[in-house]
DNA sequence: CATATATTGGACGCGCTCGTATAGGAAACA
DNA sequence: TGTTTCCTATACGAGCGCGTCCAATATATG
């Protein structure tokens, strides 16, 4: 096949085993420049158009030391998922600001700006439409993907909702449903557009203004009386 | 380049012109079987994954044939991307009840059943999926696209809010951006699971009671006091 | 009927990429 | 120092898909 499907073979992690041989280990260094190449690359081209030459150009790398650290192409780009993931989690845990101390307005405000400030770079949407594109093929990781990235945020974000109506501020059912409004409301089809490239890279001051706005939106639905 | 980015030249138009040369005219049923199964065969496989040898097969038609047709695959899911906006466009203008007789949140929630049990279905996605990765290498196709169906969709939503603020029914300030809103609302991050086959093709009263509750939401937003 | 074009089926050249093989040099252990 | 393993560079086999060529046949027009 031209452009086959991965069935992103088992990941090989950064910290595995200590380099307990003798002779000369690997150099982690390389490993990672070359987990870094691929994962610029993969974002702004997807998987098929990228080879594994010009990963190893990328990360200045003979081809031979990429099959050395990984062993296929699929294997490289399960590596790949997995660093997103996990980047995709540390960002976002550190994020809300949980005190209460001002207004939930401002609050939500601020990190639906953050949150939309990752999420709507065009390299970011072009590397999730690419991700989404092999991880169709493998609903395992599929689903360890999306556990760690937007289901992700999705849960922290309800938590973040549901504790705002234990205080009182919020009025709401189902707090998974609301937080699934609220991105809704914030992401809207900018992805699309974005990704299409039919509208230029947002400014900061335009993705606050419309995280704003949808939390004005949202508030109007979910504010307590 | 294994799955070159398709520019996808001139989109061949059906009825172009009569058949006015002598010599025996292309069979246009044989044409449109062509397109009719590359349109299948992109939908769930994505470009990169089709070969032409599959689309002829599909099509119950020789190879060279389809090449008679179109100069080559760009050409060819360039005539795809173009029907697939045709069908969107007539299949929305048929849509909404503009009649104010029943109610306002009967009438959206019938339109967004409508829209909803149009878009989240899996083949759908995964369309719309592969469409747009290859829409990212051709802005001008890309807009065309766009225009024909999403923005449609929007702009015509649009419409049918503004109408309903005129007769009093919303308070909204801008239609386009509450257009935005309901559909976002809509939407969620159901097309991702759906893709992601994380969640199985929802049944219609899924779709239901998702279009009814978002509707719910947005009318809380957005009803006049 | 004569003519021009479409369609078919098979075969094929071309370019591309994956993944492997090989050999020499470099670097880390003991 | 010696040994083991890594890294580089290059070449190469194998497979695959695009697009073309060809001869034979079918089907329209004038």
């Amino acid at each position: 096949m031209t452009s086959a499907p991965p069935s992103a073979g088992q990941v090989a992690l950064l910290p595995a085993r200590a380099p307990r041989g003798p002779g000369r280990p690997k150099d982690q260094r390389k490993r990672a420049a070359i987990v870094a190449a691929a994962t610029g690359l993969f974002m702004e081209r997807g998987y098929a158009e990228v080879t594994m030459e010009a990963v190893a150009a990328a990360a200045r790398v003979s081809k031979m030391t990429v099959y050395g650290h990984f062993r296929d192409k699929a294997a490289l780009f399960g590596a790949v998922v997995r660093g997103v993931s996990d980047q995709m989690t540390a960002a976002l845990t550190g994020l809300p600001p949980a005190g209460a101390e001002t207004d939930l307005e401002t609050r939500l405000t601020a990190v639906g700006t953050a949150l939309l400030g990752m999420i709507l770079s065009p390299r970011v949407v072009a590397m999730s439409h690419a991700l989404m594109g092999m991880l169709m093929k493998d609903r395992a990781l599929a689903a360890a993907f999306y556990e760690a990235g937007p289901g992700n945020v999705r849960a922290v974000l309800a938590r973040y909702l549901a504790d705002a109506a234990a205080q009182g501020l919020l009025r709401l059912d189902a707090p998974q449903a609301a937080a699934d409004d609220l991105l809704g409301l914030w992401e809207g089809d900018w992805p699309k557009r974005i990704a299409l490239a039919l509208v230029p890279a947002p400014s900061a001051g335009e993705i606050e203004a419309r995280a704003r706005r949808a939390v004005r939106v949202f508030l109007r639905a979910y504010r307590a009386a």
